[in-house]
DNA sequence: CCGCTTAAGTTAACGGTGTTCACATAAGGG
DNA sequence: CCCTTATGTGAACACCGTTAACTTAAGCGG
């Protein structure tokens, strides 16, 4: 197997070898402790060693970049939800646990979180990022319909489905946002499930 | 009563009259359709008809103008809130009623509301706008806890504000990100304070 | 192996931005 | 009435996103 990629064509000198992945990987980075719009293009180029405009070649706007990170965003929440649900079983254990993942995933990439999360309201939501998107968030919500569904009818659960993904989501923003002094016992104590149940 | 302000004193040349309210007066119409990040300072001079460096005699920099605009934009949630309440009285009908408000305020000043809620992570939740924060977000506590402290024990009680406030955020900024799509009646059908009484 | 096409870099420039500085003007109190 | 102080102006600085014209490297057909 062989990866052609940033890992074995460090500096050849002219030509990078691999920007794009360079570029995401470096915004990310920046991400870390910055908001999206405090990272321009320009100092993300220097960072590289490489001139502005070459990230033209690889992406037509900051916003192409910023579409990038979000994505990339969207994968490791799903990869998150993932494991935590993996982990903590199918039972309402488990899809509490996929809650506390995203809200401590918000917590971990503040920078990342808030970007993926903030489409531009005058793009009417067909930006190419949809598919990604459905498969983060329809994990939730999918697995928030199948817990309780035989419960109660299917209207009802996607109502639940639906109240545990603002919960959640509310929850990670006002911890973000610094609306709450929220330690880990309090993030357990607010998302239960059972306290959703109708 | 004598408006000393910008009624009277519309143009008399040289000096506005008053400016910094006709600056937050231009920056809360610009923020009606627009998100703040894309809202110049020269341009908002621009559309007051002054020069930009004139903002500087009554701001000190771009971000206390945005905190102006964020603080009046938080009395206005308040307010919202407040005659939302007094509206629909004091049960549990009128607490549903403040989350409406409180969604419907979002959904009708998209630009203002994430305004709002996005504090500068740097700053250390010490800005000068928390008095303001307490009175419009711990009227929607205050009304949570009493609501439901006859009932559950004190700290029941404030988990259980915690979760409508969380709850009514999340699917506010849900709606405004167009994650979803939401018509009034799921608005209604997902804040029923009912469903979240332990 | 050479030459040509094309992908992927470069520098220089344009208009726009936030911010500062020196200066000009209006308002108001001694 | 003058002098202080608040409030405006315009020019300048450094930076930004984006584009254009140019240069270099890579790859491929003959």
């Amino acid at each position: 197997m062989i990866t052609v990629s940033t890992l074995d064509a460090a500096k050849r000198g002219y030509h990078h070898g691999d920007l794009r992945s360079a570029a995401i990987e470096e915004g990310l980075r920046l991400l870390e402790d910055r908001v999206v719009d405090d990272i321009g293009l320009r100092e993300l180029a220097r960072a590289i060693g490489v001139s502005a405009s070459a990230l033209y070649r690889h992406f037509p706007d900051k916003e192409a970049l910023r579409q990038a990170l979000a994505e990339e965003g969207l994968v490791r929440l799903a990869k998150a939800q993932g494991d935590a649900q993996a982990h903590g079983g199918s039972g309402m254990d488990g899809f509490n646990a996929t809650g506390r993942a995203y809200v401590q995933f918000a917590l971990d990439n503040p920078g990342l979180f808030r970007l993926m999360f903030s489409s531009l309201p005058t793009v009417d939501a067909l930006g190419g990022l949809e598919g990604k998107h459905d498969e983060a968030m329809q994990l939730l919500q999918r697995n928030a319909a199948e817990l309780v569904s035989c419960d109660v009818g299917p209207a009802a659960a996607q109502l639940f489905a639906l109240r545990a993904w603002a919960l959640v989501h509310g929850l990670a923003v006002l911890l973000l946002d610094k609306q709450i002094a929220g330690n880990a016992d309090l993030i357990d104590a607010v998302i239960d499930a059972k306290a959703l149940v109708p």
